[in-house]
Formats: structure tokens, sequence, C-alpha cells
RNA sequence: GCGCCCUUAGCUCAGCGGAUAGAGCGUCCGGCUACGAACCGGGAGGUCGCAGGUUCGAAUCCUGCAGGGCGCACCA
């Protein structure tokens, strides 16, 4: 609304013959720094003032004289080399507070995605194991990705990719085998590339349990392949529970094998895949072996192409992503999201260029992810699903819980590596930023069952839904302290914070702004007595405290972050 | 050797074209006879890795260099 009021004046200027520009400019409008400079600053003077063939300060003048006056606009000044800065009238800003609450969990909602279907995929860890640490990362990130998504106005699915075909099932077919002949008593060798984990002995012990030693004299064949299905089975469904456990729930758990598994017509995707690339031409035969023209398409940067049918007749695991990519997008997304670990970055162009090569250039991003070290007061733990020596990512969940754990994935931005010391994760748990948000919507929550009287058990957020206290009737005009406007200017960020969030697909904005709005808060407390003998000013505080219980229950909400109404 | 990412306070990191560069932790000094002190206020602490360039203006964009991480298979 602050934009169009310049463009207008500057608009006005023009068709009063006060300025002379042939276009007008966009306006940009930014938010100062330093809150002595206002509340919002334009620098469109600046930018147009060659084009207009005045100085910057002079067509500043001009437009902050006609912007000023409006009422939401209680200051205009021009200030530096040609800024001009403005400062929302008091009463702008506690119109916010009603905004806020008869939205309630909708506000800062908003249409950026036009209702267009996404799909984030992101964990996709090998169902040959528990997960590590950094899956933990990726499972932070992409859920909260998708939770704010899906605020910014998009329709979106989370997917699992599940890597249950190829070399590593095999091994880890044979790995649990040997194991199970071993708890049943016999003697056999353990190659050094299996999994030495504890827990592949874990699950051959299970199946032991439950079908007892009948495999110990089967087939050795047919024994890995039982074998293969059960402890797949069951390492998914473990993979599944801890997730859920975390609050991450995929909707798709897509198979690799249902790409190669041959339809009705007797191909499978993969075929068709590569009959795709190799309609569009993208497809040649080399050295007996069978490869995608990747740097046919050079804007996507890949150095050499790739083989996707090996000269023994094998499929790559190239071949079966490409297959991948276009069943999602066969699925009718408009765009695809995936996210991976920083150890995979070498495949991003490869795979970009063959989604082009698909028919669909631009429609897949991919977020690299910086790996997670994994520390142990000050020292790093080695990470190896081989070896098994490994913290898993369940033990940290047990260790730091899903609150803390999550929080701390998200605070900081992808492209940043993460030491993550378990000692110092555990030991600071409580002064961890996370308790310091969680703690002010405690207290918000404390003020208002206070005030209403509700008992100590009372869910808060029902009874304000249910309208029962804090009228909505409340004179706003009341709230002018420093701290009460410098609240409710956080508040009106929100919505800002969602939309550049979503558009950089960068969740740690929310952290960041989850942080400044509990201190806000925390001032805001300190400073005004919420309940007090004048009812009036009681009833506008209050009015305050449950638009800031609402925020800040909906940073939380994206976050993927408990809103605890008692600690 | 080539490619991608990173380098900001003692530590961990925000800021990603704007005006005096911020937060948390740590450190020093203060603040509960009222709604939750898991809180608040204040101090000390920075040539934003280095060098050029682009422009009204650079921590932010471009180039080069240095240091660190991760990749460079007819592996998965």
């Amino acid at each position: 609304m602050l934009v169009t009021l310049v463009e207008d004046a500057l608009a006005a200027a023009v068709a009063a013959g006060e300025v002379a520009l042939a276009e007008l400019p966009d306006v940009e409008l930014e938010r100062p720094r330093d809150p002595a400079h206002g509340d919002w600053a334009t620098n469109v003077a600046m930018v147009a003032a060659k084009a207009a063939g005045t100085s910057p300060r002079v067509l500043a003048d001009v437009i902050a004289a006609r912007i000023a006056g409006h009422p939401d606009v209680a200051a205009v000044e021009v200030a530096g080399p040609g800024f001009i800065n403005m400062r929302l009238s008091d009463a702008a800003l506690q119109r916010l507070v009603v905004e806020v609450r008869a939205q309630g969990a909708d506000f800062g909602r908003s249409d950026l995605g036009h209702g267009r279907r996404v799909q984030v995929e992101f964990v996709s860890a090998n169902p040959v194991g528990p997960m590590h640490v950094g899956h933990g990362r990726w499972a932070a990130l992409g859920d909260s990705m998708a939770r704010v998504l899906e605020h910014a106005g998009w329709r979106v699915q989370r997917e699992f990719y599940v890597n249950d075909s190829g070399v590593q099932m095999d091994i880890f077919a044979k790995s649990v085998a040997a194991r199970y002949l071993q708890h049943c008593g016999r003697e056999v060798p353990f190659e050094d590339e299996w999994y030495q984990g504890t827990y592949i002995a874990e699950i051959a012990e299970e199946i032991c349990q439950g079908e007892g030693a009948v495999w110990s004299d089967a087939d050795p064949a047919e024994r890995e392949a039982h074998f293969r299905e059960k402890a797949y089975a069951q390492v998914l469904e473990h993979l599944r529970s801890v997730l859920h456990g975390m609050g991450v729930d995929f909707d798709v758990w897509f198979s690799e094998r249902s790409l190669h598994a041959p339809g009705p017509d007797g191909r499978s995707e993969v075929d068709v895949a590569m009959d795709r690339l190799r309609e569009a031409g993208y497809i040649y035969e080399k050295d007996g072996a069978t490869w995608f023209a990747s740097t046919a398409l050079p804007e996507y940067g890949d150095d050499k192409d790739r083989v996707l049918r090996k000269a023994d007749g094998d499929l790559t695991y190239f071949a079966a992503d490409i297959a991948y990519h276009m069943d999602k997008f066969a699925r009718g997304f408009d765009r695809v999201i995936n996210i991976w670990g920083a150890d995979h970055h070498g495949y991003v162009a490869r795979m970009k260029a063959a989604c082009a090569a698909l028919g669909h250039p631009g429609q897949l991003d991919i977020v690299i992810g910086q790996l997670v070290t994994l520390l142990r007061n000050g020292e790093i733990v080695r990470m190896s699903k081989r070896t098994g020596e490994m913290v898993t990512f369940e033990e940290l969940l047990d260790e730091v819980g899903p609150d803390a754990a999550r929080y701390f994935f998200l605070r900081r931005g992808t492209d940043q590596p993460l030491d993550f010391d378990i000692g110092l994760a555990k030991e600071q748990s409580s002064e961890n930023p996370v308790y310091y948000v969680q703690y002010a919507h405690a207290r918000i929550c404390s003020i208002l069952r206070r005030a209403a009287g509700l008992p100590a058990e009372a869910d808060v957020a029902d009874a304000a839904a249910a309208g029962t206290f804090v009228p909505m009737s409340a004179d706003l005009s009341l709230l002018t302290d420093q701290a009460e406007l410098t609240l409710l200017r956080k508040l009106a960020e929100f919505p800002e914070v969602v939309e550049m969030a979503a558009d950089r697909l960068a969740p740690h904005k929310l952290t960041t702004y989850a942080e400044d709005l509990a201190a806000s808060f925390h001032q805001f407390y300190t400073l005004c007595r919420v309940v007090s003998d004048d009812a009036a000013v009681t009833g506008a505080r209050l009015a305050l405290v449950d638009a800031s219980r609402i925020v800040l229950a909906g940073v939380l909400g994206l976050l993927g972050v408990g809103a605890p109404q008692r600690m």
C-alpha cells in the first residue's frame, strides 16, 4: 500500500509538471536498518534523478511533499543522499492487532504460489540402516520449507525416494543373512565390505526370534532374498517412525523398484525415459554403452556426457534418477525441489540438464545443504555406515529432543556448514534459543490465562478461538508506548518474512525473525504492565498480547517447533 | 588439475546493492514487595580473508589471489 502511495505521488508530480520523467521507475521499499530512519524507506529519487535531470534531493523533496498528510503516514523526511523515509502512523500500526486476531493462523498467508503444485523431495536415506545426523538436517529443512511454501500459496507434496534396488541392497541382504547364521550358531565369514553396524545383528536377531532357525539350512539365494525384504521393511518402518517422531511425515514414499518394473506394455519407466531422450536427440551409443548428451545443454554446465546403460548391460543410478524425475513431472507438478547434501552437488548439473531434455527446463530446483559435522566435546565423530561407528539421528533426537533438534538445524543458512556438538547441545539445552522463543509463548499464555481467570490447565488457543476472552473491541489507540509500537512493527513484518523465506527457500529466515519477535515481546512485557487497574489499557494490551501469541505460534508452526503454553 | 560452497566480534552465526555492520554464547556492570528472572537494561569487543574493478553508494555484484569444506566413475 505504501508502494502505491509513493508511485501515485510520483505520477502526480509528473502530471503536474513538477518532474520531467518519460517513464516511471519501479518503486521499491525497504526497511531501514536503523529505526531512527523510519519504518520504510525508498530510493526512487536516487534511481530516477538522472533521468529526471535533477538532483536526488530535489526530486525526493517533491515526492515527499505529496506523501505527507496521508493518514497512514505519520512523518516523511528526506535524508542522506536522497532517501525518502516514512514513518507509519500509530493508527496504521494499531489496526494490525485487529487484522492478526481476525485472521488467526492465516495471518501471513500469501498467494505467491497461486495454487501451483510443488513437490519437495528430501531425506531419501538409503533403507539399509539408520539415518545419520545430516539426514536430520534435511528432514527439518525439507519439512519446514514445505510448510512455508504452503503458507505462501503453493500446493505441496512431501516425498521420500526409497533406493530399494541396486548393489547396496544386495550387500545389506548378505550382511543380515550372515549375522542371522552367526546368531544361529553357524561359523560363517563376514566380509569387510558388508555393513558392520550392530543394528544389522539386531535386525537378524529379531528375525530369528520371529521365525526361528528355519532359514539356516535354506538355499542361500532364497535366504538372501527373504532377508532382503524382511530387513528392508523393518528399516523403512524405522525411518518412518523416527521421522514421524520429529513431526516429519511424507505424503509419498516412492520406490525406485517401481521404475524398473515392466508396465502393461512390458516396458519400464526407465525404458520409457530413455526413449523420450532418444527421440529428443540426447542419446547416443559409444564403447558399447548408452550415453546421455549432457554437454548438448551447455547452459546447465555439466562438463561431460553421462552413461545411462553400461557396457555390461546394467543401468546406472543416473538412468533411474532420470526416469524418477520424468515420473515426478508426469504427476503434474509445476515445480520440483530436491534437497541434496553437498556431497551430491556434482549431480546437480546433469540432473537439471536431464530435466530440460525431458521437456521441463527450469522446473527443477536443487537445494544443496552443506554437511553436518558431528562433534562430541569438541572432537569430530567420524561417521560411517559401513564400519558402524556413528551417532545416529535417532540418538541425537533422544538426547536433545525434537524441538531443539529442529530449531538447531534450521537456525543457519543451507549453504553454511553446520557443526553439531552433542555435548554442547545437551549442556546448553536450557540456553538454546528455541527455549527463548518458546518461553515468550508460554509467558503470553500465562498472562492470558490469568487475565481471563482460566485454570492452569486450560488451552489458551482454544479459549481465544472461542472468543470467550480478550474482546475484539479494545481501544487500540491506547497502544502508544515505544515498546508497544516496536512490537507492533515486528508483528507487521511476519508476512514479508514468510514471503522471503518461501521465495528464497530459506526457512532460517524464520528463526531469526522468531528470536526478534520474542525479544520485542519480552521488552514490551518488561516495560508495560499488561493487567492493571486501567480496564481500557488492559483491554488494549491484552489484545496486543493475543496478537503476539498468534504470530509467535505461527512462526513456530512453520518451523515445525512446538509452541508450549507452559514450560 | 577442474568445479561448487564457505571466509563478518573471543566462539557459533545473521545481514546478500543503501545511511553509524547485528544477534546469541562468553566476559564485565546493573535490575524481581505486581501479570512466568528460562526475562530485561548497559559496557567492552570488527581495517566484514587479501587485492583490484563496477556506481551516486559494496560485507553484499565482477575478476584475481589465499585459506577451509565437498565433489570430480561405464559406484550407489
